[in-house]
RNA sequence: GGACCCGUGGCGAAAUUGGUUAUCGUACCUCCCUGUCACGGAGGGGGCUGCCGGUUCGAGUCCGGUCGGGUCCGCCA
């Protein structure tokens, strides 16, 4: 006989049907037993009237049959409340120790060490459950959405090359060229620009992120990204045309009970966001006690260059290969600082969720911003060979965004922390605390490579 | 790199101003119970109060260090 779904009992009454999951809990009362048996579908009640040695999370086969409950014993509390199965035979499957801590609440006041270094455990929790599947719903919605609209998912390395902008890199050595270190990518940025120069005109790809940076509630050292790419947009307006189509249609399919504040997303300048709210990513919610309203807003027309104090030099306030706004390239090289770009984020609750603009696609425009980020052309020519190459051998105009998932879950579902929509997310010093990473490796990998 | 907060049985909490045997809930174990669904009832075991040192007649409590976790600043093209 097949296994039968919880959920699935409901159309199985007076048959006898076998049943697997885990032990939920159990009542017993002397000569009678009751099993809540759990499955991903739900909880039914197993009735049993012998005496077996059984334990919460034990891993259950249940032969029995499902009989319909007398109307005053129906738990409307339940999905499968109006029937229970009368066991007639039972096989442990596996069996449990007894839990490191509860899993029947929502979780938030166990210490997070616990809950991170038995992840697995922590994630037996509905509350976890119910947030990596609508995740999963999420994202596969995304893809559905924008295969429709002709874009292809393409996956980009994740070994790497190290550039010298931008976060510090997570490294990997080589072992077949001792000395030399591939880099884990940061983003897709310029592979996907790459494929818009061999002709896929709608790229996007969810790709994972890794930047060894001190994490916060609302970062990771590696996270999701909906990483997407154009070629000949008329304007910024078509990428946030699109990245708006996209949130407003999984709002609406599968975040029913929340309500988005102003549609079409309005948009404010980055000099009028500093101006009135001291911030570039302001919470314009109307009402902030609303647990279900989201207030997506466009911040615009972001400056190019940003003085970075540290090197004493200016850097680019998005990333170089921005388009700026200014067309005459000695203006742009005597007032980096007036140089607004055709740039945008994406602004969510407070939450910066993405990052848009035009790309250049002029070499000389290229080189200037570079020129002006006071990289040497020999230095700009060795670390961006292949992306000036690829430009001069023809690139269209084009521009994209990099949305960050994790956040705009963390908003969606009313949690405080990126770590609550990841599963296996790592500690405020990148620590995987179940696995024990980062770790030591072994004389002979270190010998093998290079590194001892 | 910096600032702040936290650490008490498995888990979550309590313990006047430093004062006797560290308390409670839950989980766990045993027993009782034929209708519960957070079942109920009775009993029981479990702690060098993260670790090291200091102050004191006396430290869970005060001080210093250390380890672990969290929040924020820096950082995050």
């Amino acid at each position: 006989m097949k296994r039968t779904l919880n959920i699935d009992t409901l159309k199985k009454i007076g048959e006898d049907v076998i049943l697997k999951g885990w032990v939920n809990s159990i009542r017993t009362h002397g000569k009678i037993t009751f099993i809540d048996l759990r499955d991903e579908t739900g909880i039914t009640q197993i009735v049993l009237k012998e005496k077996l040695d059984l334990k919460p999370e034990y891993i259950l086969e249940i032969l029995g049959e499902v009989k319909e409950r007398p109307d005053n014993m129906k738990n409307a509390e339940i999905i499968t409340g109006s029937i229970e199965i009368k066991a007639k035979n039972i096989k442990v499957l596996s069996k449990a120790k007894t839990m490191p801590f509860p899993i029947d609440n929502d979780g938030y006041e166990i210490n997070e060490k616990h809950r991170l270094e038995y992840r697995y455990i922590d994630l037996k929790r509905e509350r976890l459950k119910k947030n990596l599947q609508k995740r999963f719903e999420t994202i596969f919605l995304m893809r559905k959405i924008l295969k429709e609209k002709g874009f292809t998912e393409i996956e980009t390395p994740i070994l790497t090359k190290s550039t010298p902008e931008g976060a510090r890199d997570f490294v990997v050595p080589s072992r077949n060229f001792k000395g030399l270190f591939y880099a884990l990518p940061q983003s897709p940025q310029q592979y996907k620009q790459l494929l818009i120069s061999a002709g896929f005109e709608k790229y996007f790809q969810i790709a994972r992120c890794l930047r060894d940076e001190d994490p916060r509630g609302d970062r990771q050292p590696e996270f999701t990204q909906l990483d997407l790419e154009m070629a000949f947009p008329e304007s910024e307006k078509d990428i946030m045309d699109l990245i708006e189509e996209i949130y407003i249609k999984v709002v609406k399919e599968l975040f029913k009970e929340k309500h988005i504040t102003e549609i079409p997303f309005p948009k404010m300048t980055y000099k009028e966001a500093l101006q009135k709210y001291g911030t570039d990513k302001p919470d314009l919610r109307k009402n902030k006690e609303d647990k279900n309203e989201l207030a997506f807003w466009f911040i615009t027309d972001f400056p190019m260059f940003e003085w970075k104090e540290e090197y004493k030099k200016w850097g680019a306030m998005h990333h170089p290969f921005t388009l700026p706004q200014e067309k005459n390239i000695e203006e742009i090289k005597k007032n980096p600082k007036n140089i607004l770009a055709h740039q945008f984020d994406l602004v969510l609750n407070g939450f910066e969720i993405g990052g848009g603009s035009l790309r250049t696609h002029d070499v000389l425009m290229l080189k200037t911003c570079f020129e002006v980020m006071n990289h040497s052309e020999k230095e700009t020519k060795e670390q961006f060979k292949h992306y000036f190459d690829a430009f001069e051998y023809g690139i269209p105009p084009h521009g994209g965004i990099a949305s960050g998932l994790d956040r705009f879950f963390a908003v969606v579902f009313n949690e405080n922390s990126i770590r609550e929509v990841i599963a296996f997310p790592k500690t405020g010093d990148n620590k995987d605390l179940m696995l024990k990473a980062p770790d030591k490796i072994s004389k002979e990998q270190l010998k093998e490579l290079g590194l001892k």
